[in-house]
DNA sequence: AATTTATTTTGAACATGTTCAATATGTTGG
DNA sequence: CCAACATATTGAACATGTTCAAAATAAATT
């Protein structure tokens, strides 16, 4: 009879994981992604080199685990957020800003995260099947944002909206790692201006004239969308 | 006086250099970027592993080359193909469609290019002051395309459009890098609802309704435009 | 031709992500 | 408490990108 045992699961065990996950992140923090190396993190949490890949299968994993963390830790503060606004703009926003601000204090490391973005097939990109739970919470985000909204949205699109936010929210992320301007001014420059155009866009999508460009930007999402 | 001497100029050195770089392409293109390693590289053709570091400065420098090379080759077959087009959709088309068939048998090791890519101070991004000269001439392509077609762009957008065009170009090849359909299918797909909604957009942008829309998209060009 | 300088080539050495067999430590059923 | 099993830990070994000082070769100068 086979027993079931979680792995990593027992105190000592997640003991020594957080140990090694906060020495990752603080060193990650200090020197960056690439400057880190698991002999640093694994001397830093006082283990053996071979520790850190019992708990984590590799360098990068542990940026994602600190990701997944970042993204289920911080639901409830978005839902409590968000629920102060009524406008849908606003409440697109609280997401955004809740997003880059937990990620504030990791910018030095959170590059490795779209390092491998390229590969659908490479478990630790945004768009692999490994870290679809993870995307799929930060898509209900937007979909919570959106419906709990005050704006008419048409039903067709409706359903597509929250992916595409999602995409749009990857596509900020990306740019503001690399924002190099004092505090990521430019980057909130192009939150706020991006998201008055998307809900202009929204609007006028409703005029009968936007009928057959709606239609096209649904059949494009399709093309697009992650089964 | 110092004499001013070009490395890698003689005929020996060429000689060398292109036996490493075919040797390169043609593992790359077999076994894929990554599971390629230099010593494979450096024994096909026939030299030590130092010569290999000594004509290209990382491994994904052989691939920037094989990029440089591929733009610069194709120059003349873009602008060739072009003029036999008069609409200024058949014309960007063209240019997207000569990329993608020229990165079609390096489809494989592609992906490499883009894995630095969110990094601008890589020299290697994209967007790198390094890859500059690869990218203008890109640009360069599309805006032939815009202003050779007989379309009517609103004139405070013309300067701005092959840019744009350029990162949907981008956009369409990271789509394409893993497409995992059949012949790359969803991305012939996406090519074409998506250059449709873009001549529709472009149409409609000249619409006096539009006028703030146009603006607003204006000025997040510029915030996101490379200096 | 001999000498000096410039270029090219070499391969050993290094750094670091990763694997894995061996060992230690804890847990459990008898 | 003991054996048997499960879990956790270790560190040496490996693969591979990269560096570099030394050696070999070619070119230039005297």
């Amino acid at each position: 009879m086979t027993k079931v045992t979680k792995l990593h699961s027992t105190p000592r065990a997640e003991d020594t994981r957080r140990k090694i996950y906060d020495s990752a992140l603080q060193l990650f923090r200090e020197k960056g992604f690439e400057q880190t190396t698991m002999r640093d993190i694994a001397q830093k949490a006082g283990v053996a080199l071979g520790a850190a890949y019992y708990y984590f299968s590799s360098k990068e994993a542990i940026v994602l685990a600190f990701y997944d963390e970042m993204q289920h830790g911080s639901h409830e503060a978005v839902l409590q957020e968000m629920q102060k606004h009524k406008k849908m703009k606003d409440r697109v926003r609280c997401v955004l800003e809740k997003r880059l601000e937990l990620l504030e204090p990791n910018r030095k490391f959170c590059d490795a995260l779209f390092r491998h973005a390229p590969d659908s097939q490479d478990p630790l990109s945004p768009f692999s099947e490994e870290t679809r739970p993870i995307r799929e919470q930060a898509i209900e985000h937007l979909r919570l944002a959106v419906e709990g909204g005050d704006m008419k949205i048409p039903s067709d699109l409706q359903e597509r909206l929250p992916y595409l936010l999602w995409l749009y929210q990857m596509a900020l992320i990306l740019f503001w790692l690399y924002d190099r301007s004092p505090h990521q001014e430019r980057t909130r420059q192009l939150t706020e201006k991006s998201l008055g155009l998307i809900v202009t866009l929204i609007r006028l999508s409703t005029l009968p004239l936007m009928k057959p460009v709606r239609r096209t930007v649904l059949e494009l999402v399709e093309t697009i969308a992650i089964p």
